[in-house]
DNA sequence: TTGTAGGCGTTATCAG
DNA sequence: CTGATAACGCCTACAA
């Protein structure tokens, strides 16, 4: 005797059963319903649709969850980068899902510790989100998006270039606004041009590397190695470079640095030397987070569009949990372009 | 015929009917383990611990979900204000319950609509939280921890302030280091002292100027309306708020801005104004966000423990879920105290 | 202290 | 196109 609709309807919340017993048709055909089955007739399809608003029936995420082995969240899987970073990309996805049931998880991972693997792995098994989005550097990891495979678990790639089939990434054109970027100094008379690079091992501080030389190349420039010096993205890491930058004799006239917060260790070192920004040394970074329109003089830099990279990566992910705003031919879109952002560091034009 | 068992066995991850299976007992005794029962012997529980370790055996969380209608997961809720404040508290709560089977949900809200409670209604009843960590500046708002109650989900507010019980909200004590920081400045020999307050309508920037007036008073200073000017916590309104005080003729010494954002602003127009920091003029902010070290100079600030707070909350709101390495009396600390930081714009000892 | 029966709310199978 | 029946994996009665 199925009457467990008859009780249940009264003060709990209602379940498929009661919607079911309402619309007079089976659980299964309301179920049907709620996964958009195209098995149905209009008429049937009105019944259940009326008994549901009637109701105001919402399907129960724990007990989908059970029974497609399933959770509904995805899950945004990182290594801590930069903490603007993280946080502006969580915005992106949380702008796509905005209207879902999905929910975000946010999982921070430490790159460098030997359990990395499995830390993934019991979590990706535990939680069973519908998918992850792994945003740089560990997105760069072959092992981790075959951890995936292996658990059927799918992924979004975010990285500085395409890391991966195109359904599977969003990617930023780093290398080519690098090079715009470093084109419009030397187009202002820079011909001493400093650079400062990111942590070794990684992506992105490569593909800006490579922007930099391409540009030097195209204006016939030889890169100077005594212009190019380490750096690790970290403030600190831009102070010492600055400083070694700025006290040579024959120092250079402007310096890209390969993001905001060295550039603004670069600024830190100008005003303690009083060298003069824009005047005499223009400075320029990359990523427009916050700090480089905090800073003074504010920085000119790169707008790196990772809140718009999480929306795609997002809709990329779960495109069947959107609504009809979304174009198909949106989803097909891999790279995120880059632009400049003329602030008082450094004139270009 | 319990021979569900055998089958999934060798090829799907094990359940409890392995589990039970293997240490010869019933599920419900298995599943007495995993929660913990005190109504086991000791001999049972060692046949069933030793099944479950042979097995590998890690309980369905989605299964538990749809028995206990709780999801397995604390939800975040706040409101964007700060993202370095909502990126350092996710820190800390991820640090609490690294260990846990726990996931993190992230769940941004606009305080502004009208939606607001239907949100946060759906939200809960959707995902059926544990339990929700509440950011200022909504963790204020009554109406919202009514409903956590109707729906019978734990909760903890976070604040500036003592917003609830003490099992239920943990806060930092904004207006007595406030003044202390104020008082500090006083003691330097600055008796003019500007102030930049914090948005109307909210709990910090009533206790961070309560804090300035304390301190004033104590001094037996009288505060200056011409020296108090609005602001809402945004890098711009801290420029228009340092354009305004610097420019008078009378103006002040020392300026103290209800938060680092704004403090920056000040700090700008300072520059425009060729006016020197701290020669000429002294600084003070409060977060301790990483905006503070990136300018110049950098700020003296409060340090605002919202990491901290972020752990404390995490704890407080299911201790049950972590190790035993947390003492009870940790739990019952409510207010995380500030601290100072001197730094190079402004001068305190 | 332990086990049995039934339920949590949904989806999959497979017959009609 | 639709529906009975059996999962999904765990937990709460209640009984022994």
């Amino acid at each position: 005797m199925t009457d467990a609709g008859e009780n249940s309807q009264n003060q709990s919340t209602p379940t498929i059963n009661d919607v079911a017993a309402m619309a007079g048709v089976s659980k299964k055909t309301v179920s049907r319903f709620i996964n958009n089955s195209p098995l149905m007739s209009a008429a049937t399809r009105e019944k259940v649709s009326d008994a549901i608003d009637k109701l105001g029936y919402v399907p129960n995420p724990q007990a989908r969850a059970l029974a497609l082995r399933r959770n509904f969240m995805i899950a945004l899987l990182h290594d801590n980068p930069n903490g603007q970073t993280v946080l502006n990309f969580q915005k992106g996805v949380l702008s796509a899902i905005r209207d879902t049931d999905l929910a975000l998880a946010v999982r921070p991972v430490d790159r460098t510790s030997d359990d990395l693997l499995d830390d993934i792995e019991t979590f990706l098994t535990k939680q069973r989100p519908l998918g992850v989005l792994i945003l740089p550097p560990i997105s760069e990891r072959d092992e981790i998006v075959d951890l995936c495979k292996r658990l059927d678990v799918a992924y979004i790639r975010v990285g500085s270039t395409v890391l991966d089939e195109h359904s599977r990434c969003v990617a930023s054109n780093d290398r080519a606004i690098v090079q715009e970027m470093v084109a419009a100094l030397i187009k202002q008379g820079h011909s001493r041009i400093g650079f400062v690079r990111g942590p070794d091992g990684f992506r992105s501080p490569l593909e800006r590397e490579n922007g930099f030389l391409d540009a030097l190349g195209e204006a016939g420039l030889q890169p100077d190695p005594g212009l190019m010096v380490k750096g690790n993205y970290r403030f600190q890491s831009g102070l010492t470079a600055g400083f070694e930058l700025l006290k040579r004799t024959d120092r250079p006239s402007a310096i890209f640095a390969s993001n905001d917060e060295m550039a603004s260790g670069i600024l830190h070192a100008a005003h303690a030397l009083g060298i003069a920004v824009p005047d005499e040394l223009a400075i320029v970074g990359f990523d427009d987070t916050a700090t480089a329109s905090h800073v003074w003089p504010p920085l000119t830099t790169v707008h790196w569009p990772i809140e718009e990279m999480g929306r795609l990566a997002a809709m990329k992910l779960v495109p069947e949990f959107l609504g009809e705003g979304v174009a198909k031919l949106d989803l097909e879109q891999v790279i995120v372009p880059s632009h400049i952002v003329e602030r008082a560091s450094a004139r270009l034009s």
